[in-house]
DNA sequence: TTATTGAACTTCCCAGGGAA
DNA sequence: TTCCCTGGGAAGTTCAATAA
């Protein structure tokens, strides 16, 4: 993120807040909290009035009657605008729905009929599917879950887990809401475990407010605890290295999968991968997709695991291939 | 009423990384 | 090589809450 991106993020998070603490924006802003004051001193000498207030429960705010006039938008922005409007309202349960919807009327009256209609044009040449957030079917869940973040206040819900197949009552302290792979997660304190842990938001079975306010973790950053998760889930933290051949090794070296990813790239097209990931359970389904194309060289436990893995589908098959013929022959007698 | 405490802002110096 | 940006560390200042 740039300096000038960061600074716009700092004028509209304060103008929608009346106090704000630097480490808050420092977290929203994925930054170090002395890039924070820097920033907010560049807005000052740029006159945006941002005023302190120290001291415990101190913290940042702009001036009530302070009035920042929106940017000039581009007919191409505008319709970027328009269409993710067109994505999120629409078709996907989009949680903020309804502030969206009013954002986006606002927005059409500041402009001339002529902008709208460039605007239509340029959406109705383009398509975009994406799957569902889902967030309807759990409305009020959502309702409460993000209301207790914001206010810092815990919750008590009903958990069902699926590797126990059991359903217990937990206190929470929610953090955080991620959408992820087809799935919403609650990144939350958890009062049984003693510990931070992720929930899968469809698993909760009942909600509760308590009313009981909490305090963020000291030292937790949302940044550093997904830093490597290959996916959602985390575990222990180990050196996975990986030798994929073609054309899985032309596939694998075209994204970015993790922050830590290395590739060496071989003479004979394969490639070398290799990632520092927190969790080796769905690194493990990844390289399983890729069949043959993949072979695990570090860490020996995965090498194990996945050779296990390939075992008991070998059975599967084979012992499948007996009842095929088996019912060939009872077919054939008929 | 005053002293203490804790939380948050403020400022400085230094080092590392990336871009020019 | 230089400059700019960023983060680490540390010390100082301010102010509200709390205890004595």
């Amino acid at each position: 993120m740039s300096k000038f991106s960061r600074m716009m993020d700092i004028v509209m998070y304060l103008q929608a807040r009346s106090l704000v603490k630097a480490q808050e924006l420092a977290d929203m802003l994925e930054t170090d909290l002395k890039t924070v004051y820097r920033d907010i001193e560049s807005l000052r000498t740029a006159n945006i009035p941002i005023e302190a207030k120290s001291g415990r429960y101190g913290g940042f705010y702009i001036p009530k009657d302070f009035y920042f006039k929106a940017p000039k938008l581009t007919p191409e922005e505008i319709a970027v605008l328009f269409f993710a409007g067109e994505i999120l309202v629409k078709k996907n349960g989009f949680m903020f729905e309804k502030d969206f919807k009013t954002a986006l009327s606002k927005l059409k009256n500041t402009l001339a009929k002529e902008e709208i209609n460039i605007s239509s044009d340029k959406i109705s040449s383009i398509s975009y599917e994406i799957e569902s957030l889902k967030t309807r079917l759990w409305e009020n869940l959502f309702y409460i879950i993000e209301k207790c973040i914001s206010e810092k206040k815990s919750i008590d819900v009903e958990y069902y887990t699926l590797s126990r197949d059991e359903v217990k009552r937990r206190t929470l302290d929610p953090y955080h809401l991620i959408y992820k792979n087809g799935a919403w997660y609650l990144i939350a304190f958890c009062h049984w475990r003693k510990e931070v842990k992720i929930f899968r938001v469809d698993r909760i079975k009942s909600i509760d407010e308590t009313g009981i306010p909490f305090k963020i973790k000291k030292g937790f950053s949302l940044r550093d605890y997904l830093k490597n998760s290959w996916q959602i889930t985390r575990g222990e933290e180990a050196d996975v290295v990986v030798r994929f051949f073609p054309p899985a090794s032309r596939l694998v070296k075209e994204m970015e999968w993790l922050p830590t990813q290395k590739i060496i790239e071989e003479k004979d097209g394969t490639i070398i991968f290799s990632a520092k990931v927190s969790g080796l359970m769905e690194i493990k389904r990844w390289i399983l997709g890729y069949g043959s194309q993949a072979e695990v060289l570090k860490p020996q436990s995965l090498r194990e695991e996945i050779s296990s893995e390939i075992k008991k589908m070998l059975k599967h098959y084979t012992s499948t291939g007996k009842r095929h013929k088996t019912a060939e022959k009872e077919d054939n007698k008929n």
